[in-house]
DNA sequence: CGCTCGGTTGATGCACATCAAAGGCTGTGG
DNA sequence: CCACAGCCTTTGATGTGCATCAACCGAGCG
């Protein structure tokens, strides 16, 4: 935890979530906000703790999770930089709201987390900044309902989905490797499935030659080929 | 389409949506809208249709469908008084924004279609219909979630949970009528399965008398079951 | 009075879960 | 610096929950 020092402010300025917001909007918006730096699987909050804070992240990338009766989690979104987590809760007027969902980072991670009355204060007011929230959670509300719409589908076809869908947002350049790293676990506590079936899946992708992974990335190799599975 | 009369405003002034909102509140979040009464299946919109209004609730419900590469449907949503349908696509700036959806009517409803241009004048500089807007956002979040997080559970677990869950809000009085005239089909599509499949467990159900269906309605009579069931 | 819609039942098969066992890699602490 | 633990991946054997297909019935409706 430390105080946002003029080049975190400065990466905070070029995400798309402020863009068009003049230097005293940021300002104003991040009042009283702290810089967290998250170790690979390091809880950033836990759900039914107490909602005292939202996050916008910087840098790296966290899992949203929520545990099941049986021991394993679902990934119920994964967050990138410019993502806002826990925001949603801020908009319940009680002061102890719990979180929902535990957000727990992928690899090392930057957040910008910010105090509820700051919130209230700044973006509850501010339309702008409403917008681009909302704007958030459309997406996010979109891509739950994309990967409902898959459910009946073979697994093939939704972990390719799932893949071009991460892809489409999270890639650094047009190479086509995800920002994420993205275990074959994770993928299955996605999609809500279990891990060997992935693995049986993506073993057969890699040695075709349609991805490619190492242990840090997830390069898709042949995408035509992933685009061809997804709707057929 | 007709404008709404006195008898129909009394009528939404009601909804939670409106609740602490003045008179002339409403009278410009409500500018230039008309009621519309459907008939059972009609559809309110489609997918792809231009995104020119968005709409109340006012009585009866609505399914909030997603046509899948096959031809079977998945209902994302069940839309009942006080809620809220094609709000989100209103916060794209963009005045040729499309429904990602089609919304269909279950039994015969009521809604009042609000035009976006009211919706950019009063809807979106309104904060407190913001926060209803949002709240309404937050619940449906929640439930799609917690679907999600019972994926991987038997299929009985899965129909006792949305049962449960339209039953804490869509019931008339306390004796646990779903005010939703809910078909196998509808719950099927609802949890991505097969009717078959909800038939063989509701049948038994049935038979055992913890659910009571006629045509109309679904009344469950024995709910500690469901709930044991439930979380299990 | 045929037609569509909702519900039901049985037979069969498959996609995926589950269980088990093992190897590589990383970080950590003695 | 080595040992150990935890995480990720892999592969095979076996089982099962649910999909699929097919056929049928009753009720409402135009």
């Amino acid at each position: 935890m430390s105080i946002p020092t003029n080049k975190d402010i400065q990466k905070i300025a070029q995400l798309d979530l402020f863009q068009g917001a003049t230097e005293s909007d940021i300002s104003s918006a991040i009042k009283g906000s702290l810089i967290k730096s998250l170790k690979h699987r390091q809880i950033l909050y836990s759900a039914g703790d107490r909602a005292e804070r939202f996050c916008v992240v910087v840098e790296g990338a966290l899992k949203l999770i929520k545990p099941t009766p049986r021991g394993d989690d679902v990934i119920v979104h994964f967050a990138t930089p410019g993502d806002v987590v826990g925001g949603l809760v801020m908009n319940q007027n009680n002061p102890n709201a719990l979180y929902p969902i535990t957000a727990k980072s992928m690899g090392p991670s930057v957040v910008l987390c910010i105090p509820r009355t700051t919130y209230s204060e700044s973006w509850a007011t501010n339309s702008k900044l409403q917008l681009r929230m909302q704007s958030l959670l459309y997406q996010r509300m979109s891509r739950i309902q994309e990967e409902k719409t898959l459910y009946r589908s073979p697994l093939q076809q939704r972990i390719a989905a799932l893949l071009i869908g991460l892809s489409d947002k999270e890639t650094d350049n047009d190479s086509n490797i995800l920002s994420i790293p993205l275990t074959r676990q994770e993928i299955a506590d996605s999609l809500g499935v279990a891990v060997e079936s992935v693995i049986r899946v993506m073993s057969e992708w890699n040695q075709a030659g349609i991805i490619r992974t190492n242990e840090k990335y997830l390069e898709i190799v042949n995408i035509e080929h992933l685009l061809r599975l997804q709707d057929e």
